[in-house]
Formats: C-alpha cells, sequence, structure tokens
DNA sequence: ACATTCTTTTAATCTACATTAAACAGCGAT
DNA sequence: ATCGCTGTTTAATGTAGATTAAAAGAATGT
C-alpha cells in the first residue's frame, strides 16, 4: 500500500533549510502523513499511524511540524503542486507548433505519470479534498484552482481552433477529461496495466472523445 | 450543501418495519448521515453532527442505529445498491434490440442522474471507499462488485460486437468511462449546468471515446 | 383517565488521541 | 571532558466525542 517513490522536492521552500540528514527524516514523515491521509482521512489520520510508517514517535513529529494540520496542508498541496510544476514544463517542452489537442495529451500523459507514481499524494487530495477546515482549505484551493487554470487554457485552444467536438461544453469537456484522469489513481494497480498501457489507452480515449468527426 | 432529494426506500429492508411515522425519521438521519460523511469523511462524522442535521439529540441516534458503524454501513450501502436497481431496470426497459454502445449510454445517464440527484450518498461512497474498517468494507465491496459487473457485461458485449475500438482495452476503457461518470459528483453544481446538459455532453463524450472511427 | 409501548431527552462514563513537558542521546567545536 | 546544538524519546495533561443509563414525553389503545 506504500507507493512513494519520489522525493517531495519541492516542500521544504518555506524553511532556509538545504540540509540532507534530518531533511530526510522530514521527507519520511511527509510520505508517511500523506500514506495515511489518503488511506483514513483527515479526521482518521493520527499521528501515531503516521510515526509507526515513518519509523519515529509520534511526538518527534512537532520537531519539524508545528502541529497535525500544518503537516497535512503540507500533504495537500505537495502533490498538486508539483503536479502543476510538472504539467507546465511539459508543456513548454512541447515543439512551439503542437497543435491544441497534442497539448491535451501532453497534459494526460503527464498528469496520469504523475498521479500514479505518487498516488497517495494524489488520493490524499483528491479524498480530502472536501472535509478540511476552511483554513487548510484556502491554500489548496488555490493552488487547484491554478492547475485548472492551465488546464482551462488548453480547452480554451482546442476550442478556439476547432479542435474540439462543437456539441461539447469547453468547460463540461475539461471536467470529463479531468474525470478520466483522476479517477485512475483510485481504480490503478501495477497488477492490472503498466502506467504505459493505461496513459496510451487515456490519451485514445480522450483525443476520440474531444475530436471532431470528420 | 445538502442534496438528498429521493428516498432510500430500499433500506428499511432488514427490519420488518413498514410503518410511517418514526420510519420517516430514520431516513432523517440517514440522509443527514450522507450528508456529513461526505463532507466530514468516516473519522470526522460525528454523530453530533449528524443529529443537528436531523434536529435531534445524538443518543436518538441509537433508537434507530445500534451504533455508528451501523449507520455508516447503511449510507455506503444505500447509495451503490439503488443505482444497481436504476441501472438495471433501465437496461431491464431498453428495446431488445438496443446495441451494446445504446445500452452503455443509457448506464451513463442513469448513473449520472441517479448521483447527481443523491450526491451526498455518491461522494460519501467515493470518498470514504478506502478509508473504513475491514469490517464495513466487506459489504460495501461486494455490492460494489456487483454494479461493476453490470458494466463489465456491457463492455463486453461492445467488445464482442466490435463497436469497441481496438486501441481500446475493455478493462482500461471501463474504468475510464467509471471515472468520467463518477468525478461528476465531485465537480457539479447546479449553477454550472443543469444535469440534462451534463448528460448530454457526457454521453457524447463516451460514444466517441468509445466507438471505431469509420 | 390509565397502562403500555414507542420516541426522545438530559446526565453520567470512558477512552482515545493531540499536544506539551521534561529528560536523554549524539556530536562537533573548543 | 565539557558546552551547546540537533534530534528523539518517555511521561504527563486535557479534551472531545461515542456510548450507556436514567428519566421524561408523546402516542395509542382500553
Amino acid at each position: 500500500m506504500a507507493k512513494n517513490s519520489g522525493s517531495p522536492t519541492l516542500a521544504p521552500a518555506r524553511e532556509g533549510k538545504t540540509d540532507k540528514k534530518s531533511a530526510r527524516t522530514r521527507v519520511r514523515i511527509l510520505d508517511a502523513a500523506a500514506q495515511v491521509l489518503s488511506a483514513k482521512g483527515y479526521a482518521g489520520m493520527r499521528l501515531s499511524d503516521v510515526a509507526e510508517v515513518a519509523e519515529l514517535q509520534a511526538p518527534a513529529i512537532y520537531y519539524y511540524f508545528p502541529s497535525r494540520d500544518d503537516l497535512i496542508e503540507e500533504v495537500m498541496w505537495v502533490g498538486l503542486a508539483e503536479m502543476r510544476e510538472y504539467l507546465t514544463s511539459a508543456l513548454a517542452a512541447a515543439p512551439a507548433d503542437a497543435t491544441a489537442m497534442e497539448r491535451i495529451l501532453i497534459g494526460v500523459e503527464t498528469h496520469l505519470r504523475h498521479e500514479l507514481e505518487i498516488s497517495d499524494y494524489t488520493t490524499a487530495a483528491i479524498r480530502n479534498a472536501g472535509q478540511l477546515p476552511d483554513q487548510i482549505r484556502e491554500r489548496h484551493d488555490a493552488e487547484e484552482k491554478k492547475y485548472g487554470a492551465v488546464w482551462r487554457d488548453l480547452f480554451k485552444a482546442a476550442h478556439a481552433s476547432g479542435e474540439l467536438r462543437d456539441d461539447l461544453d469547453p468547460y463540461l469537456a475539461q471536467m470529463l477529461v479531468m474525470g478520466t484522469i483522476n479517477w485512475a489513481a483510485e481504480w490503478w494497480q501495477p497488477s492490472r496495466a503498466t502506467i504505459d498501457r493505461v496513459v496510451a489507452n487515456a490519451q485514445s480515449f480522450v483525443e476520440n472523445a474531444l475530436s471532431p468527426t470528420k
């Protein structure tokens, strides 16, 4: 059930630390929190569980995070923020003459790969987005809006260039695509299909879902 | 935020009661629980919150449900079970010569309409499916499997009759479609689009996503 | 009016965490 | 070998919230 490979390298931006030794512990706690948060939910995430997964004692967490809520806030934020970084840099790397649809398919791939690799962060974010106390929710909502905006532009462009079937509302089309790819974190298991296969199927699915029939 | 219109008429099957007066209170509690469960999650659902929404005192809940977990189990179950009933009866009502794709689109419509109408039950089920204690999870998983099986048959049929593009894996295609429609409960708001519009867009989206390009 | 069964309320319990306090261990520099 | 800092542990503390007990309050039939 533990699915966190990568390093949420973004996180420590706030602190001025570029250390290595204890910074690793911090990440270990963050990963553990993502895992437990995803499995038990906002209210169900016990610090003792996080501690167990991170292999230390609960109060040690307070050395790195001022409170349980701060820890949760960071988990909720990391997945999304990283996701947006990946997406924007992937789009930036695309050839300048890429069509809107090609860009959307890049988005599908980037989103899926990142989502499935750090799925604890993703499912934590998905399942708990609605359950957060207002204070925590703010930062998360802001980040989510930023991420959504990137996608919105892609769909606007596709609509403008006639790459979107005209019986589809661009906003609804975007939401339907987001569902297609977000939901993957809920069902995907390495044993059922490789990430490559999922990506290929999703791209084909989305492209045909959106494109006008010639 | 309160979105429960219909009557989870299925529920009292277990008890031998066909009453009216207090049965209404029971439903009120169930609806309230769905709402709170969807908003706060399994661990975050306080009986006092449920009580407040249902407009009674917390201990009164114990008159109708043996424990918090039993209440939750029933909420998790009702949405799914009703959904399957709707789906199977809608499919049964379809003309005998309906194509596999037509049946899938019936499924899309049925699922979306039911989901968006009783969305508290749906989002509760979606968000908490992974967070339940094993005991509760069982019944839910069983029901989920039954529901998934209905869909699986639809996709098998579509695959067999060549109505599914052959670069799509039937299993993955099913999951992608489920994502498209399940996710709607997370973003849909009556203010953004009517249910009819959502249904129409989703059907068009799914049909083109799946159908071979002639 | 009264007994009986349903329904709901207020007043105790009891336990599981988050958080805080206090103490301990490693370790580099002096 | 001792000081001071970083990181971690064990031992309190406090509170929220599920559950249970006991007591009212309706409703219904007689």
